[in-house]
Order: C-alpha cells, then sequence, then structure tokens
DNA sequence: TAAGTTATGTCTAGGTCTTGTCGAGCTATC
DNA sequence: GATAGCTCGACAAGACCTAGACATAACTTA
C-alpha cells in the first residue's frame, strides 16, 4: 500500500515544494529518485520517494549540495537531517536521543571503544551543559534502572562508569584556568563511593572558568577541609547520591566546622542533606548548580 | 555508512567554522585532511574528515600551531583535546627524574592542573613503557611511602591518583584497534579498591594492539567471568595490590573455575597471589607483564 | 634590541563546475 | 484544444578551483 506508485510529478512538486524541473533534473543529473514510469512515460513516484525528496530538500535547504548527498541512503539523509537541524533556530539537540541509544546498546554489548567514540563525537558539537545534561545524566540513570530492573549487570554498570569518567576527564581539561581567585574543590565525602555526579558539577564549574581541584570520592572530612584551606578555595562541592543521611549529615557538619565561614559550601546529588543551621546549600537541580557557579 | 565522502568544502566551513580559503591551506600546506575529489576536482570530505578538523580547530583554538599538530593521527588529537591546551614541543627524555620531582611538588600545594600539565607533557615526548616505569610508577610509589611516613595526607593521595587516573585513561585512547582476536578484560576483584595498577596494565596492552575492555576496580568474580566470557577475550588481566592473600586467591579461584581453559589469566601487582594447582599466571613485574602482552 | 625568518590566515584574479530555471518542440489524455 | 508531462539544450548565478600576493604575529638570530 505504501509501496505503490500513485503520485505525478506535478503532485509531488506539491508535496515537497521543488519545482517540477528540479525533480526531473534531481532523477536526471543525480539519480537522487527513479520513479517508476506509466506506459507512456510518466513518471510515478512512491511515498517512500517523496519521503527521500522531502529529506534531500531540507538538507540541501541547510547547505548540503545536491550532488553529493543525492546517491546516499535513506537512513544517512534521515541522520543528517536529525544531527543538522536549521542551524540558527535550533542547537543540535535532536540527535541526542539516538546517541543515548547508540551508547546504551554499546554498553549493553560491553563496547566501551564505540561508547566512547560516539560520546566524544557527540561532546564536540554539543555544548557542554547540554551534553551533561541530555546525554550523561540520562545514561547514568538508565543503566542504574537497567541494572536494578536485573537487565544488565555490575559489569555493565563498570563498563559504564568507566567511559563516563574517562569522558568527563577529559571534558573538564579542556577549559583550563589560571585565575587563582576562583578556586573551588570538588569531592565527594567518604564513605560514599559514587563520583560521577562530582565529576559532572566539577566539569560544570571548570566550564565555567573555575580552577578545579578534584580530589575524587570517598575523602574523609578532615581531608577535605584541609584541601580547602591549603590552596584557599572559596568554594567547596560535594556530591552525594548513595550516603545515608545520617552520615552525610556527620560529615558535612564535620567539615563545615573545620572552615572558614568564607568559604561557601554547596552539596549536590540525589540524597544530598544537610543540617539544619547550616550554611550549607542543597542543590539537587544541575541548572541550578550552574547558576551559582556563574554567579 | 557514514564513512562516504559527501561533504563538499562550503558545507564543511559551516560545520566546523572553518573558512573555505583556511579548508584549502590546511589541505595545501600541512595536509591535515585530504578529502577525495569529484571527477571535477571538487573536495568530498567525510564524516571523519569532518571531526578531524573540529579537533584540529578546536586545539589550535586553545593555543597549538596548526603546523605542529596537523599530521597527526586522530587518536593523538583526540588525546591533546582530552589532555591540555599548550603546546607540546620539549623532548624531555632525560628530564624524568625532574618531571618525577615537579609533578611531586605540584601535588605537595596540591596543584592537579601543574601536575597534570607537566605529565602530559612528559608523557607526549616519552615512550609509553619507558613512562609508566619511569614516571607514574615511581611518582605512585613515591607519594605512597611519604603518606606512610606522615608527610603526605590522604588528600595529597587522592590527588594524586587522581590526576593518574585521567592521565592513563587518555593515553590508553590514544591506541584505538579493532583486532577482535586480541580481546583482553582489565579489572580489579572484589574489595580490591586500588586501580592504577590495573589502568597501567590496561594501557600497557591497549599500546601493543589489544582490544582492551577496562572494567575498573572492586568487580565481584562472576561478572568478570561473564564479562570474559560475553566479549570472547582471550586473555583476563587483574591487578591486586591491597587484598589479603585469602581474598585474594579466594577470588582468582572463583574466577578460574567459571572460565574457559582457553582463557589465560594474568595477575599482577604487589599483593598478587593464586591458588597452587591453578594455571593462573602471576607477573609482578611491569616489563615482564610487557613481555608475555606481545607475545 | 633590531632585523630577518617563519607560520598562518585572508584576499584577489581568472577560470571551471554545479545547479536551478526556462523555453522549444513533442505526446498523451480528456 | 487545454492540460500536464516528456526530453533536450541553453543559460546565469553562485560555488569552487588554483596560484600567488599580502598582512600580521611569533619566533630567531645578529
Amino acid at each position: 500500500m505504501a509501496d505503490e506508485a500513485k503520485y505525478r510529478v506535478g503532485m509531488v512538486s506539491k508535496m515537497t515544494g521543488l519545482s517540477t524541473h528540479t525533480l526531473r533534473m534531481w532523477e536526471k543529473r543525480y539519480a537522487a529518485v527513479l520513479p517508476k514510469r506509466t506506459e507512456a512515460g510518466g513518471r510515478l513516484y512512491t511515498d517512500a520517494d517523496v519521503e527521500r525528496l522531502r529529506l534531500l530538500h531540507k538538507l540541501v535547504g541547510s547547505g548540503h549540495s545536491i550532488g553529493g548527498i543525492a546517491k546516499l541512503p535513506d537512513g544517512d539523509l534521515r541522520h543528517m537531517a536529525a544531527a543538522f537541524p536549521a542551524p540558527s533556530t535550533q542547537p543540535a539537540l535532536r540527535h541526542l536521543p539516538e546517541v543515548r541509544e547508540r551508547v546504551l546498546a554499546a554498553i549493553e554489548h560491553l563496547r566501551t571503544d564505540e561508547a566512547e567514540q560516539i560520546l566524544s563525537r557527540a561532546a564536540l558539537s554539543t555544548e557542554p551543559t547540554d551534553f551533561l545534561k541530555e546525554v550523561v545524566g540520562p545514561i547514568l540513570v538508565e543503566v542504574g534502572d537497567r541494572w536494578e530492573r536485573g537487565e544488565l549487570r555490575i559489569a555493565h554498570e563498570h563498563a559504564c562508569s568507566t567511559v563516563m569518567r574517562g569522558l568527563l576527564f577529559s571534558l573538564m581539561r579542556l577549559y583550563p584556568t589560571n585565575d587563582a581567585r576562583r578556586r573551588v574543590v570538588v569531592a565527594t565525602p567518604a564513605k560514599e563511593d559514587h563520583e560521577l555526579g562530582a565529576l559532572m558539577v566539577a566539569m560544570l564549574a571548570a566550564m565555567h572558568g573555575w580552577n578545579v581541584l578534584y580530589l575524587g570520592p570517598n575523602l574523609p572530612a578532615k581531608e577535605i577541609a584541609y584541601a580547602v584551606t591549603d590552596t584557599d578555595a572559596q568554594l567547596l562541592m560535594l556530591s552525594i547520591t548513595n550516603l545515608k543521611p545520617k552520615d552525610s549529615e556527620r560529615e558535612i557538619a564535620a567539615i563545615e566546622s573545620a572552615l572558614s565561614e568564607r568559604v561557601r559550601i554547596l552539596v549536590g546529588g540525589r540524597a544530598a542533606t544537610a543540617p539544619r543551621d547550616s550554611r550549607v546549600q542543597i542543590q539537587q537541580d544541575l541548572a541550578l548548580v550552574e547558576a551559582a557557579l556563574s554567579g
């Protein structure tokens, strides 16, 4: 039904916005589509042809040359159209769901090299914040969920963390700074082993021009306080995703009491809590963390 | 699928932000990319070309000179983009002791950015094996010693690990491979949190053309066995530096019994031990591990 | 420190290629 | 005969090509 050749050239012109002249030329010069013919020689296009022509039209409109893309298979065209929406209007967020799917598939088969490749390509063409919010975060959540549902194993979760850790490290170092006045220490309190949140936050800070000292997961309160004081940092960011509220509050209180009042403390992550009466800010939303960093 | 040459120079200009003039000049003067040509002589770029150009653009933007980096392989570019932006022109071959001193000094003051900078510069101008044996290893040992003597704190040790981890990750990605016949899984058994040995070994393997699946630290025996079987790896490498002999032997025995006899198992690290009567090889010396990999 | 060299992005000039559009002349269908 | 379609050839605007000149900045060397 859908593969029936049923549209004549005038109709297709109206459907695609391409002139009949152009349709004929694209066929003759580039074989972009090859419609069936009536016995008398009239062109008959299928739905698939029309769809393809619409894609080509869109791509040409965004700067591609018809000669270069006319012969590509439909899949490639769709991919390109997704990767390159009208440049001025929308940022390149459209293809991020596909990136997520491909990365998840790669992780499922433990193909970390492939996952890395897809991710780093996407990272280069996406705003870092979007990348964190639309790719890294969702993938981590999804892997966690699938693991809880028993669809993925610990091995997958490790592989995923490893890839993400490496990636975030790399991205973080893309933004060097020498501004000694905006130092931030990023870490995870004792017993909190989950470091990816901290890494994401560290990357955001680096992106906003902060001079980041990243200390990794599971650091005793005394040590965190020492690092902040020793480097004369103005800001301390902690990430807490797994810790019990009791432990979390105890650690944070210990850190807070060891620090000068000048130091701002920002705690993020799913399980972030703080003692009352404390000057610690809780901020679970990445966008708000970012706002705090740019202020 | 994505390896077709399909973008003309104007489109590539839009995608990369480089002027068409610059694109032609980079090709003519530095052979940064060598696009296919149409019959008439028009340039046709692939997706890979575009990605490479984006990388080059980014690196040039952060201070590298195009002449210096135009001919480097993609892996190096990715590594550099991930590593840090200053150019690496110093051939520091016998400066390694000095490198060690400077890195240790930087870590002592929690200046991880500086440590990273020195290390990546040294890494790029040193043979990877030398780099591991003369720089990474000794620094880790030295930091551990100083920590035991009370001269350094946990915070320093964390900072050092973090830096090294990031660095080794980047280096590992310098050597991509698609050889499906030489797959190796690298991990650390349950309760062994110390992953730097594993990372060093993973990097060595990658360097020798192995297709490395790095799973990180602290992975249960079942999971390790699953990963090896699922990816059809020929070799499993474990690193053990902190585990008690009893735990170590139990984990290794569990892994061994779950694996096909075809799979070689290599265990390295300070605390490496294995049950007797096992086919597991123990190899503490990095040079010998390397020999095993190249064989 | 001054002067020369190198590295690199931009511009111009003159020619070729690409591509959308048009018109002429012909055919089939209603 | 009006309408829609077909093929072929022509054309103009703009995209691209090569080669070389230039300006500027960074690095060397005297």
